[in-house]
DNA sequence: AAAATAGTGTCTGTAAGACAATATCTG
DNA sequence: CAGATATTGTCTTACAGACACTATTTT
């Protein structure tokens, strides 16, 4: 039944109602140590003047190449370019309530993108009107795109504690201290620095040696720190569980 | 730039190349011990003949309902009715590859739901031809519903990790060892009964005591079982982690 | 009686969190 | 030197998994 109607539709494309898809990036990164997220400012109606996503329509392209082409227009970069190679990409979830833009039925893949300190885009010539705000200093974003920040930034907290992605917002060779400067701010509070550290190593596969250190200590006093590469766990075992707070239990 | 884009594509919405928008649903349930899927044959091209996930295109109406619907329609029930009602549905993914579908370009949103022991919807008289598959029999089907199907499964063996989902798999009263069977089936692997009974009652809000136990014992011997009822927590603290294999490193 | 199952008790190894201690830098 | 930080050590508590045991029920 279902498939019928399907194949009758598909000899006239165009007889249900159009339905726009894009794609809208949540991308994050980590500066002076405060989680940030991209935003562009919005020049026409709807939500003329308000701040929003990156974003676009999708092309003849796959729903991932979307999402990277979009984060690089955005970031005046380009798609093959060594900085957006480090950046980890993956999809959110799509949201396409009837209503959610006032035009018509939009559909919007929304993804994830962790960054390791990018350039600002204000410097990069061509690119769009796009930089970094602090996650919580946001708020009022256009369309339902609070919702997908929303969204966002629980999937990276939570994609902290089980997987080794906190090395994609850090250069690729980095210290535990910077490490633990992530989980701070993307979680949102403080981290026991030896109990950190100590479990960091006892991960398999989370981080191993290069063998050097930093060249100084830290700005305000301390020994070099030993640096690190990224290793090749894809699951954190065992998991690196944030403090439990009572929204475990409705 | 983006925003202009999609100022003025909005004013003529058949401008850009008609994209389709679906759902389809990985509809899991237990029967026997065994977990199953959801799916329907084929009648047309392409793929005719092939099983399929259930689905449909979306309509004036959210993503999630869509869902709902199409669940609804194959399973010969109506959204409203209770059997539905005791449905979980979450969102899973969206597929959306320019090629996914030989016709034309179609993105789907994928949902996922977990179901207590639904009438068999070859018996629903109006019913579409969709029947419940053990899901390690099941491959070959139609367009790239293999991999949606794949998604699904690695989620819903993933969620019964750390939610108390397992729950939505059994009636509104059951046993520790009906869903010591339902985590069997999901995870394909045995557990050890003593271990699974003491972790599951020692994890806050799972599941709470009706002060009742079943009317016998098991078909082939053994004590009556105290019968739980699902509790309100929402995670699993600590959570229900299943053997570690080594897929966790690369 | 035999077999199966529900539920509990015990023991061991691992891991998390709270401190404490030490060594090494910067200003 | 004073203060900050990196790294390691210790101790306590919690939990997972292995195994054993008892009680209860069906065939």
């Amino acid at each position: 039944m279902t498939s019928e109607r399907e194949y009758l539709d598909a000899y006239d494309p165009r007889a249900f109602p159009a339905t726009a898809v894009t794609v809208d990036v949540v991308a994050l990164t980590i500066r002076d140590g405060r989680l940030h997220v991209l935003l562009i400012e919005r020049g026409e109606h709807p939500y003329a003047g308000r701040k929003a996503l990156p974003g676009g329509f999708v092309r003849e392209e796959t729903l991932d190449d979307a999402a990277r082409r979009e984060l690089a227009e955005e970031t005046g970069l380009t798609p093959e370019q060594d900085a957006m190679r480090r950046v980890h990409l993956e999809q959110l979830g799509t949201f396409g309530d009837p209503c959610r833009d006032p035009r018509m039925r939009v559909v919007s893949v929304a993804y994830l993108a962790f960054a390791p300190s990018l350039p600002d885009p204000r410097s990069g010539g061509d690119a769009a009107a796009a930089s970094w705000f602090p996650v919580d200093e946001v708020s009022g974003l256009a369309f339902d795109h609070d919702e997908i920040l929303s969204a966002g930034l629980e999937r990276a907290r939570s994609k902290l504690e089980y997987t080794p992605l906190a090395t994609a917002f850090v250069g690729s060779e980095f210290t535990v201290a910077e490490l633990r400067a992530v989980y701070s701010a993307v979680w949102g509070e403080d981290l026991h620095a030896g109990n950190f550290h100590r479990k960091v190593l006892s991960v398999p596969g989370f981080v191993e040696s290069t063998g050097a250190t930093t060249e100084r200590g830290g700005e305000r006093g301390g020994p070099r720190a030993r640096l690190y590469r990224a290793g090749d766990a894809r699951l954190l075992h065992p998991a690196l569980l944030r403090p439990a707070s009572e929204d475990d239990v409705r």
